[in-house]
DNA sequence: TTAGGGTTAG
């Protein structure tokens, strides 16, 4: 354990005899860098001061560089204060020090100094500064920088371009990022770096197309991509539609320039891939990235997780979970919590997902917004609205909209609708802002609990918290209108609503149709939906059986030959559960299983009872005495 | 001797 006034009984040391072991001491510092070692770093601090090089400037630079990296910032600024004359790389280092262990405000307290000093910044310091501004978010301060910059002629130095890109972005201006970017006499790789990176964090539509405009601009002017590059594109590579797999080719321009960076041994490109081939739905293929890494970090075995549970293998995803702590060594981190929690509250229930929460606060990680976000979720899902809220009033202490969103969603989804109302209310008095999820939550609520003026009600003030209507907030308000009945209302409302409506509207139409038996709106929704989604065969076999239900066979045909003509086949629907580590999996009309008698007439003797009772113990009583017999 | 981009979740 370092003690700061052994450091400051280091840094007063002047020995008698100074030798000339400068190369060797060099050398150990440049491995407690290497390292990031404190252990190390303190050892060459000791020699430094035996060897009466404390006033050496490249030394003294070195040694406040480790102190930085191995998180001591404290311990570097007593070096520097020990140091008579200051030069600029002196200034510099402990500027960037500062800067890496996230103490913004010393940083440029420090820059302040440094310019009282009568020393003058240099494109390094610059550059430092420039980054600072960005992470604060502080475009005032980031133009004063700029300001300093181009009145010393600054502005031509690469690093110092990509810093201000970099910043600007941050700030929101993407306007004057391109203008640096553009202006720039000479550019790198980093430089279209830190542009794709600005435009993938602008987010909402059509932001795919922009980046990959940048890429194609990218490589007309002659430039490959590095590592960076490919980790920032891979987030936009879908799953191949047939035409182009950009995932796939990435990849494979991975393995053909295994020299500069090779998956093996990076953990950030590894991840990428991994995360990358699980949300396409290729899980596998990433799993056989995830094998090949060498070595394997928490980012790594949470990615793999979080795939296997994207894709709905929550059995590998809890192998996996144990394999990380046991094999790995590994414990678990926050986000590996968040991963998890879905998988365990499927295969365990409520049980499991407790585990989980018992374990994050053995972990203490319990206060963690976006971990009693996740539990919000998991609880309101496995039915446990009162655990819910517990966690909600208090274990979430800092609440963000997604909090607010969660509790709200789970008001929806058991019918309180009014509960949710007056959360969203109170969510609004609170000052947090709604955003388009919170809409479509407590309007789904509305829309379960038949709160219909209520629902139009917030839907008519969206736009004072800068919101427009989507899709989603569009079906939920049909879906609400259809559901109370009002049918000629809900189309009224398709025919004026300011988007283009979509399967999900029709979608809403139809389940409306059907639930208050009105043929002719369900006869013109299921046509529109056709219309907007003619490739799903199942709005076909829908349609097709809404006319045999009323014995209309030549509308049968009709739309059965339509299927046929567009090469249409609906897959059968399948269900499964797991029961003691197994899974058993049942079609329509399924007779393949062992039990399968058991299972029908079991059923024949449930639906009555589902139609008429609700009194729960009679359901359980009946299964159990099932289960004695299969 | 000092400077720059990328990883998992809700």
């Amino acid at each position: 354990m370092i003690t700061f006034s052994a450091l400051r009984q280091l840094t007063k040391f002047t020995p008698t005899i100074s030798r000339n072991y400068t190369s060797a001491t060099l050398q150990l510092l440049q491995l407690s860098i290497t390292n990031q070692s404190l252990t190390q770093t303190l050892q060459s601090h000791a020699r430094v001061c035996y060897l009466g090089l404390t006033q050496h400037s490249v030394i003294v630079t070195k040694l406040i560089s480790a102190y930085s990296l191995c998180k001591n910032p404290l311990a570097a600024r007593l070096v520097f204060d020990s140091v008579r004359v200051k030069n600029v790389f002196i200034w510099n280092t402990l500027i960037n020090g500062y800067a890496k262990n996230g103490l913004c405000s010393e940083s440029f307290e420090l820059f302040r100094e440094m310019c009282r000093n009568g020393d003058d910044p240099d494109n390094f310091t610059i550059s430092t500064m420039a980054k600072v501004c960005g992470d604060v978010e502080d475009g005032l301060l980031g133009d004063l920088v700029h300001g300093v910059c181009v009145k010393n002629g600054f502005g031509v130095d690469i690093v110092v371009g990509n810093a201000f890109i970099f910043m600007y972005c941050k700030c929101g201006r993407f306007r004057d990022a391109f203008e640096v970017f553009d202006e720039m006499p000479e550019r790198n790789v980093s430089s279209w770096n830190v542009m794709i990176g600005g435009v993938s964090g602008l987010g909402g539509d059509g932001v795919s197309e922009v980046v990959w405009e940048f890429v194609r601009c990218m490589v007309v002017e002659g430039f490959g991509f590095d590592g960076f590059t490919i980790s920032s594109l891979l987030p936009f590579c879908g799953r191949s539609n047939g035409k182009c797999d950009f995932g796939r080719e990435l990849h494979s321009y991975i393995v053909k320039n295994d020299g500069g960076f090779f998956v093996e041994s990076d953990f950030y490109l590894g991840c990428c891939l991994i995360d990358m081939y699980g949300k396409s739905k290729r899980v596998n293929v990433g799993r056989n990235v995830f094998n090949c890494m060498r070595d394997r970090n928490i980012f790594a075995w949470t990615a793999m997780i979080s795939g296997y549970v994207q894709n709905g293998d929550f059995d590998e995803a809890m192998f996996l979970f144990g394999e990380m702590q046991s094999k790995g060594r590994i414990e678990p981190n926050k986000v590996s919590l968040i991963s998890i929690i879905p998988a365990c509250s499927s295969l365990g229930g409520l049980l499991g997902g407790k585990q989980v929460h018992g374990f994050a606060v053995r972990k203490e990680l319990n206060h963690e917004v976006s971990l009693c976000n996740a539990l919000i979720d998991m609880y309101s899902k496995c039915g446990s609205l009162n655990y819910a809220r517990k966690v909600f009033d208090f274990h979430c202490i800092s609440k963000d909209a997604i909090s607010w969103s969660s509790m709200i969603s789970g008001y929806g989804l058991h019918g309180k609708g009014s509960d949710a109302v007056l959360l969203y209310n109170k969510m609004l008095q609170s000052g947090i802002k709604p955003d388009f999820i919170t809409v479509v939550g407590v309007l789904s609520a509305c829309g379960r609990s038949e709160m219909v003026e209520e629902g139009l009600d917030i839907y008519k003030h969206i736009n004072e918290y800068g919101l427009e209507p989507t899709l989603e907030i569009c079906a939920c308000i049909v879906d609400m209108l259809g559901r109370s009945g009002q049918l000629d209302k809900a189309l009224d409302f398709i025919k004026t609503m300011p988007l283009e409506p979509g399967p999900s509207i029709w979608g809403s139409l139809v389940n409306a149709s059907v639930l208050h038996g009105n043929s002719d709106m369900l006869d013109l929704a299921y046509k529109f939906l056709i219309q907007v989604e003619p490739a799903n065969p199942s709005n076909y076999v829908s349609l097709s059986n809404l006319y045999a239900s009323s014995r209309n066979w030549d509308a049968v045909a009709e739309v059965r030959a339509k299927m046929k003509e567009r090469g249409l086949k609906k897959l059968p629907g399948c269900s499964w559960i797991s029961v003691n580590n197994e899974t058993h999996s049942f079609y329509v009309a399924d007779k393949a299983h062992h039990c399968s008698d058991l299972i029908y007439q079991m059923l024949q003797e449930l639906i009555p009872v589902m139609m008429g009772a609700s009194n729960s113990t009679i359901l359980e009583d009946l299964a159990l005495s099932y289960l004695e017999q299969a």
